[in-house]
DNA sequence: CTGTTAGCGCGTTCAC
DNA sequence: GTGAACGCGCTAACAG
């Protein structure tokens, strides 16, 4: 049988409330007495049971995630495995509400997050934009003790917790990678869809996609990017419009807005063999992918990322440590063989 | 609150011992009492807390991992996730038992499963060798009420509640596109290395490889199979001797002893443009990988295949569900820009 | 500063 | 058949 609390109150010859004091860092205990207590935690090989914890304290883990109100087939994901898991949440213990702010908006970011301090959640899950003003506050509450990981997208050199996402240059580079093999030794040029350049995660899939196509494939050259706002419609036009360019052999899709891109190629480039590598797996990719229109989607798995955010929030709650490699987000390659 | 046994008792105005005797399904309560608590259960939306129920049974899961006894890299980090598990024993209540069995050695592993009836574990998970005694006995003790899992390699047709692994058929079917679009209008032969054609996840692997070989990639050829048996030295043998054959354009391993393919692949094709795709991510393959001398690595997480099988055991044998998308296995592709 | 005591939600003796 | 009472490991009042 594994030492209790009665144990190790025993062996230090105090009570019970004294050994909790000291197991929950409350004060109200002399250092001797303090000290005491430790050494028999240590000597007994004690380890606290979370679950008997949670269950005298009647404890819920309050969570927060904050997500962009983006109209496209990932964002709806996103929100559909988080409310997955507030159909868990009786049984994780968990209590969580979402919070839609406006996309690509720092400053509406900031001052949801201003507001959350007053409401003391015990962990916050956020798909950051990348702005100063937003590293500032998430710092703050870091200072407050509030648990922070950001989801889907970094905010790099912030002190946020952790990063529930995937490596998004090495996404790019692997897209770079996937488009240069299969094209072979054809020469030509390589049209980029991205959402926007403000923010992080097409910036970085941009990047790595652009260093391997340079360090590698030297016959194939990058064409101005895109910017679609991860709308299908402006993302139709634009690549309708790129398509006049009849040295175009492959297409990189790094952000979302699919739909358009997937309409445009079917419009006007049914007769070309191109070859495609877009992101994020729906229900329009999938099809794409399955009738040739895309050759490969890189994809992130929302639904891990959400279960992961919440793992991590309830441990630091905690303060406990997670299995690493549970919680790193793979880059998932789907061809048409291997889908879900 | 969400309401308790308390709640369920009064509510039908019976004491907590019938609620309790309902709940767990023991004799002892009439008809028409147990139909009241039922009602009352349904009513008021009780969850049992299983937590609280642990707690109070002081409840452990006892489970058991039989594995074969073979030295190769993949069944050396197999090994090491479930000691892993071992060490997180304490928090998630399981006991867990590693049994190892000759490997491709059906009357072994059926005197193993024939002796786990007797000390009755509340679960099993098993790398099935796929023959029809082993079928037979894990087809009894399910019907004896054990859970069971089937790990890496499964046992189709057998009433084995779950497997943990990938889907071998589109593993192959992948490394068949993977192989054919890298390759591109080359012409030529491909060598497949596999273990052994005896068990079933080398079998499945073959198969989706020849399927989507043969309707897509019609240019290229398939030797016939190198049967290496996982073993460095006779894959060594198998590869060198087969690169005597100036048409190969192409390699699939599609088992283990990538060690011996690699080191091949180094003194006799150091000179040619092959393309390799391997299984399984090792130190040894992942070198490969980043000197370029394979192109591409399907992988299994052995770490999630172990945790999956215990949460899948756990929860049957508390007859509660899972959630589906966690406990699917992905094949893991890996190119040298998205190594873990 | 420290100890006593009464639960948290559930399972399990025992009596009745 | 049914119910009262106690314990699982831990926390939180409230005394002292």
């Amino acid at each position: 049988m594994r030492p209790t609390v009665h144990d190790i109150a025993a062996a230090a010859g105090v009570s019970l409330a004294t050994v909790d004091r000291v197991l929950n860092q409350r004060p109200g205990v002399r250092h001797v007495t303090r000290e005491k207590v430790e050494t028999a935690i240590r000597d007994l090989g004690y380890i606290r049971d979370v679950a008997a914890a949670n269950l005298a304290k009647g404890r819920t883990y309050p969570l927060v995630f904050i997500l962009p109100a983006s109209d496209n087939s990932f964002m709806h994901g996103l929100n559909a495995e988080i409310r997955q898991a507030v159909l868990r949440s009786p049984a994780e213990r968990t209590d969580i509400r979402i919070i839609e702010v406006p996309a690509f908006d720092p400053a509406a970011l900031v001052s949801v997050l201003e507001g959350l301090s007053r409401e003391k959640p015990c962990g916050i899950a956020m798909v950051a934009t990348d702005a100063p003003e937003v590293r500032a506050v998430v710092d703050r509450l870091v200072r407050e003790r509030f648990p922070i990981v950001t989801l889907v997208s970094d905010l790099t050199g912030s002190l946020r917790h952790h990063y529930a996402g995937v490596d998004n240059i090495a996404a790019g580079r692997t897209a770079a990678r996937l488009l240069g093999r299969f094209l072979g030794p054809r020469k030509g040029e390589i049209a980029v869809l991205a959402g926007s350049m403000l923010v992080r995660d097409h910036r970085e899939r941009l990047e790595g996609f652009a260093a391997v196509m340079a360090e590698e494939f030297p016959d194939l050259a990058i064409l101005p990017v895109l910017e679609g706002r991860d709308d299908p419609e402006v993302a139709h036009r634009l690549v309708a419009d790129a398509l006049g360019n009849a040295g175009i052999v492959g297409i990189y899709s790094l952000g979302a807005g699919n739909r358009g891109l997937i309409r445009a190629l079917k419009e006007k480039a049914a007769d070309r063999t191109l070859t495609v590598v877009a992101h994020e797996l729906t229900a329009h990719t999938r099809a794409a992918l399955i009738d040739n229109t895309i050759d490969a989607i890189l994809n992130q798995d929302a639904g891990h990322e959400v279960r992961s955010a919440i793992r991590i929030l309830k441990a630091k709650a905690d303060g406990l440590a997670v299995i690493a490699a549970q919680e790193r987000i793979r880059l998932d390659i789907f061809l048409k063989d291997n889908l879900p």
